[in-house]
DNA sequence: TTCTAATTATAGCCTGTGCTATAAAATATA
DNA sequence: TATATTTTATAGCACAGGCTATAATTAGAA
């Protein structure tokens, strides 16, 4: 079964785009955890997010630092951390579309565990229109 | 509606594999690649590697050398790339996982162009579960 | 209040993946 | 064969995201 292929030009830029995200994935992930904790605990201390994104504390501290230079999010120093307006958009975009993807996944048959695992790589891959598509996938009897 | 939550372990080794597989995503998406422009064009050179992978040439020689170190590939200076059978195995596989992710979300609704650009940053995280359940998904009238 | 424990920040290192500029080798052409 | 062109390699830089070790600050206990 001979596949079309995509020109060069057309590869090129899906290794492109998949790069950028890449570089914005991060971010989406501590914002989303930072709702989540301030949510749960009422604050987002930097030992919390240590902890739940599984890396050291001077890594967070490091991520943190490149949040507020982005705007995502406020702190001062020894205190806890705080979403931007725009943080807070982020964050609930990403809470959404990962709940949509787990949503899929289950649906497709992916057990609850694996499906949260394997959503956490994956959301952020996902375009406006695979998300749509998604969305429609899941409110189809 | 409340959602479960994972367990703070549970939910930092998502991330931790997340950040696992992102590391090897690039080393598959080179191998992928390699395997293609060998079929194509009867080998791989630097030149058609970087323009296909939207890099700088000095990126794709840096990226090679890697595979080299790793036993994916082998080369000589200023020769073609080859892939060593681990290599070629991984290319397989990649290959063959791109398809079913393409098919699935295709299946899904979404349009070619756009399944194939999603699925290059996708794919890499689809684990064994989710891969064999897609398979079935896709199997299904 | 003072001292101790917990928390956060900082310094400095490593690795990976980009880049540009330039050198070296291979190929093509005169 | 000699020279020009193309291709690949190398050098050196930047940035992001890991890490450990250590300093500084805050919070809790004596």
């Amino acid at each position: 079964m001979p596949e079309e292929k995509l020109s060069p030009e057309k590869q090129a830029e899906g290794f492109s785009i998949a790069r950028e995200k890449q570089a914005v994935a991060l971010m989406e992930d501590y914002v989303e955890l930072i709702a989540e904790l301030t949510d749960e605990l009422g604050e987002a201390r930097v030992a919390d997010i240590a902890e739940r994104m599984g890396v050291a504390q001077p890594t967070a501290t490091k991520a943190i630092a490149r949040l507020k230079r982005e705007g995502l999010a406020t702190s001062r120093p020894y205190r806890g951390v705080f979403l931007t307006a725009e943080g807070a958009q982020m964050a609930k975009f990403v809470y959404e579309r990962h709940r949509t993807l787990v949503g899929v996944l289950m649906k497709i048959g992916v057990s609850k565990e694996a499906a949260e695992i394997d959503a956490e790589g994956i959301e952020h891959f996902v375009s406006d229109e695979t998300l749509a598509a998604f969305k429609k996938f899941l409110s189809d009897p």
